[in-house]
DNA sequence: GTGAAAGCGCTAACAC
DNA sequence: GTGTTAGCGCTTTCAC
């Protein structure tokens, strides 16, 4: 009995068909001696990891745990191990692990970055012929799964606008996020479109923390009816800040949310019934997965829904 | 210029002292190649492969994944690739990450099991000489990273029965986890220690859906003043019910959670202002890690702390 | 102070 | 059908 033969029988490797009972014996052994191949020799050999890296800036945020968890049962389920990388928004921490992932020969890499990644470390990544995907932003010259942040954004401020509400104070995300970026431009230009600009516009960081102090500022200073966030964790920010101040939601101001991660651990509490728009994000973990086990280097694009909520009401009826 | 030259660059082995100039060179090289080692090829030839596992039933419960940020911290720091596998509470699964670690030939592993884990599994992996850490909950014949859950849940109960509440219903998590068992067990005895014994002890599975429907259950059908949950999720689903019927907390309702992992997220709303006992996770996962690179083998319990909330308040002086 | 070569465990081409 | 063997890229002993 050879290595040979060893070796065939754990690949499955069938074009040269073996003695039924030679495989048994095989088989045997291998329980026997509860063998598992040395990953690092077939790594070596057939110069092939089948291995992902996922970086992205913060794990212990639910939405960038789902996409974790898509990426990483899409390779499970081909044979794959997933590398997690936490950059911690750090963009120093982000090259040590693109450079780890290199040395690692990982196959392919799903890439949410914590700003603008650096080109170099980047290019090094790419120019060693491991494939990255960018997923939920996009990162210049990477192919991208995401979803119509500008239109999703966009259709909101109109549900909203036609809810009756008019002026508008935003809180936005940071700017160094594509998703930021096409999430405000999709609201301001459906207020344009409604003859409105927003009263004021706050830049938060995506924490809940951030939000309440944005919504803190807007309700002390100025007269709004209702605030848009470009995330959940920072409309829930809002509302505990409209809590504080004791101003009613939705009566007194309205207030929308982006993404509808918050919906899945905390749906009996009704101040968790955001106004807001549903990103599929761990099928954008999963497609991206896909992408880079057998894509064919083109971005993509998944829908996105509107979620109705109890925190924009109709403004119309003159109820109150 | 030799490959072993180039070796003993990368390495730093500076025992023989290497001409400045060719050591310049070799760093030039590998500067104009951006040049990696290919960690399989390094692997094979030392037979380390600086890797750790980490296995747990949920990355996207934040409990979780706050353990894993302390695992993956720590690991980053030393130079050690993580490997990221989620159960998704299936055992099936966890005994196929099992297997494909021990593939792998991780130096060791943080085990948040699922339920029981599979003594044939686990054993093919400690027999491999992979170390197992188990984090939060204990693993017969593992060492084990954890709080005192007893002692803590005790506490609790004794604070929460001195401020007045007398009429206790209990939700447990799932009685394969140790963190269950022992929850409740400390809970009772110091109920006990009062003469007192719980009205009725319900079983959910951590998740905030389950805290809501036992707490459903308990609201309508018998008449308590207090519920405790065995984790701050189910208590936030009690919340929720306990908003949903009406009932006032904490003068009707007084509720308790366990591990202060809402805290984080969502301070500023009034609801998420629980009575609660702290579980340092992080520092879980980051002890849990820490053992597996240098640790002698033996259990380790970190302090947990009381979190006076307000879901509890003084029942005694009869103000409304 | 630097180079040559063995060998880590596996797969695949080739021999029989 | 099964065995023999080269070689994946690296580290490390041993020559020089």
């Amino acid at each position: 009995m050879s290595v040979s033969t060893v070796s065939r029988v754990l690949n499955g490797r069938t074009e040269t068909h073996m003695r039924p009972q030679t495989r048994d014996r095989v088989l045997q052994a291998i329980r026997d001696l509860s063998y598992a191949p040395v990953k690092a020799a077939q790594t070596l050999r057939r110069l092939r990891t089948k291995t992902l890296g996922i970086l992205l800036p913060d794990i212990t945020n639910v939405y960038f745990a789902l996409l974790a968890r898509g990426v990483e049962s899409v390779a499970f389920e081909s044979g794959y191990t997933t590398i997690i990388c936490d950059s911690d928004h750090q963009s120093a921490r982000e090259n040590q692990y693109l450079e780890m992932l290199r040395s690692e020969d990982v196959e392919g890499i799903v890439f949410v970055p914590a700003g603008t990644p650096d080109p170099e470390a980047l290019d090094a990544v790419l120019r060693q012929g491991i494939r990255v995907v960018a997923a939920d932003r996009r990162i210049q010259g990477v192919p991208t799964v995401e979803i119509d942040n500008y239109r999703a954004s966009f259709d909101l401020t109109r549900y909203v606008l036609d809810l009756g509400y008019r002026r508008v104070a935003y809180i936005a995300g940071p700017d160094t996020a594509t998703t930021s970026i096409d999430r405000l431009a999709g609201c301001q230009d459906a207020l344009a479109a409604h003859g409105l600009v927003p009263s004021s516009v706050h830049t938060g960081d995506f924490t809940v923390e951030s939000g309440a102090a944005c919504a803190r500022h807007i309700l002390q200073e100025s007269d709004v009816d209702v605030i848009f966030a470009a995330n959940d964790l920072m409309a829930f920010g809002v509302l505990g800040a409209a809590e504080e101040l004791h101003v009613d939601v939705p009566n007194d101001l309205g207030v929308a949310g982006f993404d509808h991660v918050l919906q899945m651990p905390y749906p009996a509490l009704m101040h968790a019934d955001l106004t807001t728009i549903e990103v599929p994000v761990c099928e954008l973990g999963r497609k991206a997965a896909a992408l880079l086990l057998e894509g064919d280097g083109h971005s993509v694009r998944l829908d996105a829904r509107l979620i109705v909520g109890g925190t924009c009401q109709d403004q119309s009826k003159g109820v109150r």
